[in-house]
DNA sequence: GTGTTGACTATCG
DNA sequence: ACGATAGCCAACA
């Protein structure tokens, strides 16, 4: 019998969830890069995918969507758009340093293979 | 259905 | 360190 495959939209709504939660369990002062959250949601390879979904974010949303950045551990946003000066405000409130416009993925990566 | 865009990333010079 | 390039994949026109 043919198997039952969900439809594109349930799995897109699945992988938003899975993403969503991800984010969720980023500590407050880590940060996760968009690649990294992406496997961690079991979305290999889908970077892109956590951009779009960011993007379209509801307005007044809860999750800390300013812990996500991008590999080269700068802000994945026009710097002179209000996000970018948001994203930067909320940072630099949880003690995520910056050098530059750059922060030290060294030091503020999120690994959760390591203990805090 | 096709081509373009983008809150990405790895690689190269 | 930095910009250009190619690969990637979903959303959009």
């Amino acid at each position: 019998m043919p198997n039952s495959p969900e439809s594109d939209d349930s799995q897109a709504a699945k992988n938003k969830a899975a993403i969503y939660q991800v984010i969720r369990s980023i500590p407050s002062g880590k940060v996760c890069t968009y690649g990294q959250v992406a496997e961690m949601a079991g979305l290999a390879r889908a970077a892109r995918l956590v951009g779009h979904t960011l993007r379209k974010l509801p307005k007044g949303t809860q999750l800390p969507w300013h812990r996500v950045i991008n590999s080269q551990g700068k802000l994945s946003l026009p710097e002179d758009s209000p996000s970018y000066r948001e994203q930067r405000k909320r940072l630099q409130e949880e003690d995520v340093s910056f050098v530059g416009n750059k922060i030290k993925l060294k030091q503020f990566a999120w690994q959760p293979h390591h203990r805090q």
